[in-house]
DNA sequence: TATTGTTATACTCTATAACTATA
DNA sequence: TATAGTTATAGAGTATAACAATA
């Protein structure tokens, strides 16, 4: 969960080099390690922010919808709805108009905790955008949505 | 390890779409999917290839470099090393030149498994860059390069 | 003292499988 | 039958902490 402090991946990586995959990767793992440092104290992930974020902008939003936007699995989504229900964050309601569904609301703590999240996204985002112009970040986010839609 | 079947993210994340890091995560996400369902039956995962390939690349690294490299801690070097050398793909060899290193060799098993790997590599490789062009992929390369480096 | 490796431990993400309830 | 949620289980990656051996 925290960061690691030899974090310079090195120059000589040879054949990997040339693959795509590993740059991803390597790009990944560096995003999380400082988003992680930023979260020191707030003690939330990536993923619980993502959550908290969507059902923040969809109140109401099913758990199956959830998982799909963020493409994850129902059962991986379960696990992360339940540490952040556990922590009060947010709170489950049996949806009335298709009752195999569980509406998903934020309550006030899990408002207040959205709240600061934003904040350290924000300075996060600086971190990674500082080294890129405006225009390069939007051909980025584009090349990247390629991957991931 | 296995892929996630209902895979695509989905459009509308509100918010969340503005923020970088959530794309860059999103993308891992799809090329980690898209890596274990081309590994299927070599039963490797993408770090194991990255370390087999390093240590195919330079033979007697020892497990630190290999860390510095694959930007990965000490311990977490072991666990993937360990497995690696459970499965007799390479072996530890105490190093001549400075007694506290280990020097890490394939074996011929080793060899094999990451000659096939590369054919996987390849395929999936070629999944991920026909969506770009050349250019587009060198440019890519380069900007995920800025973050990890 | 600093570095490398090791072991123990823990947490998150990810997924499969099987089951329940509802549509 | 299909979908949404749930529970149980498991593997992989990540990291911290403490310790041993070597430099």
């Amino acid at each position: 969960m925290i960061g690691n402090k030899e974090n310079a991946p090195a120059a000589e990586i040879g054949g990997l080099h040339g693959v795509v995959g590993f740059h991803i990767r390597l790009a990944h793992g560096a995003v999380y390690r400082h988003f992680s440092e930023t979260f020191v104290g707030l003690e939330l992930t990536q993923k619980q922010v993502s959550v908290l974020w969507l059902v923040g902008d969809h109140p109401g939003i099913s758990q199956i919808e959830v998982g799909s936007r963020l493409a994850m699995d129902r059962a991986t989504t379960m696990t992360i709805v339940n540490r952040l229900q556990d922590r009060a964050f947010l709170r489950r309601e049996r949806s009335m108009r298709d009752g195999r569904m569980q509406a998903l609301f934020l309550t006030d703590a899990g408002k207040a905790a959205l709240a600061k999240a934003k904040t350290c996204i924000e300075s996060h985002e600086a971190w990674l955008k500082s080294r890129f112009t405006a225009a390069e970040v939007e051909k980025l986010v584009e090349m990247l949505s390629r991957i991931h839609d």
